[in-house]
DNA sequence: TATTATCTTCACAAAGTTGTGAAATCAGTG
DNA sequence: CACTGATTTCACAACTTTGTGAAGATAATA
């Protein structure tokens, strides 16, 4: 085997591996290998039929695993004009993404706690449990933007550093 | 229906609303009934067998969910002694169990990430991607348990203030 | 407007997950 | 130590999810 197949082959390799955690934290499997495959590419960016070629899987699969990620904001879906070809890059600041979405998830978990306090009545002691688990989620959508920001600074501080513009 | 009959009825509904959103989560569908079950109810505590009728299930189904909630710590088999019946109850901080769960994980994304940046090259454009990945999960592992802190003092706090002990 | 490359949709088959019933195991009690 | 109630284990069936192939839609060229 030839120094770049292995290469390849590890890369490969640890695309599964990337693809498998994000499939663990709840992911659709194909859209964690569509993602994961995004990441190790250097240009960040791939057309549909490389990522179908890349992943052994049809065009239909990759299909269905952009629709999923697209509205996460996780890639974005890009045509070189006088192309045929969709092709598909992940996101530059993705995290902010991801949080975004954690985000919507803690104010969620707000309104359904809230729900669940009207049914169990706000003075019953299962309903005292529920205001608890209000009051952890609305603690973390509060400070979870603040924590973003935080890490943003950081962020730009190490790029400027680095001499990244 | 008597009144009786028809807070049961909002209270199983809410039960299996709170389960759906757990599992949409990614957690075992019928762990996160269990959950939901122990969550709404009163005394914080139903045994095996009560939980199979609440949840028209077999306790072979019981059994299987407390196996997965056990171990992550969200709630806790007891046996009062002279009683051959095992039953389990939803953690008292089990919020601080969820932020440990959290925390190990992002430790283990900063390892898989590591791992990416050792096939891609540090110095490549993949590589630089994963090593932001692996800076991001890092500062929320550090950030994480600070946060934590301040929502326990804040909730001490609110105790404190109701006159809780 | 016809042609062709590309992408999407949809019915279905393969694979994976989940809960059941029955048998086995475990732990109190007489 | 046998009895009994409770829980666990395990093979299997029901149900879900996921990816495919083929047909249909879309968009760039001629």
């Amino acid at each position: 085997m030839t120094r770049e197949a292995k290469r390849d082959d590890a890369l490969l390799q640890f695309v599964e591996k990337l693809a498998l955690g994000l499939a663990n934290m709840g992911w659709q499997r194909m859209a964690a290998r569509v993602f994961a495959a995004l990441m190790v590419t250097d240009s960040g960016r791939l057309t549909a039929g490389e990522l179908a070629e890349l992943l052994s899987v049809s065009p239909a699969a990759i299909s269905g695993a952009v629709r999923y990620l697209e509205p996460l904001g996780l890639i974005a879906r890009e045509r070189v004009p006088g192309d045929r070809r969709d092709s598909y890059r992940v996101v530059d600041d993705m995290w902010y993404a991801s949080f975004l979405k954690q985000d919507r998830m803690l104010k969620l978990w707000v309104d359904t706690a809230s729900e669940g306090i009207d049914v169990l009545g706000a003075s019953t002691p299962a309903g005292k449990r529920l205001a608890e688990m209000r009051d952890f989620f609305e603690f973390f959508a509060e400070e979870l933007p603040l924590l973003f920001e935080r890490w943003h600074a950081r962020r730009l501080k190490a790029q400027y550093a680095d001499g990244v513009d």
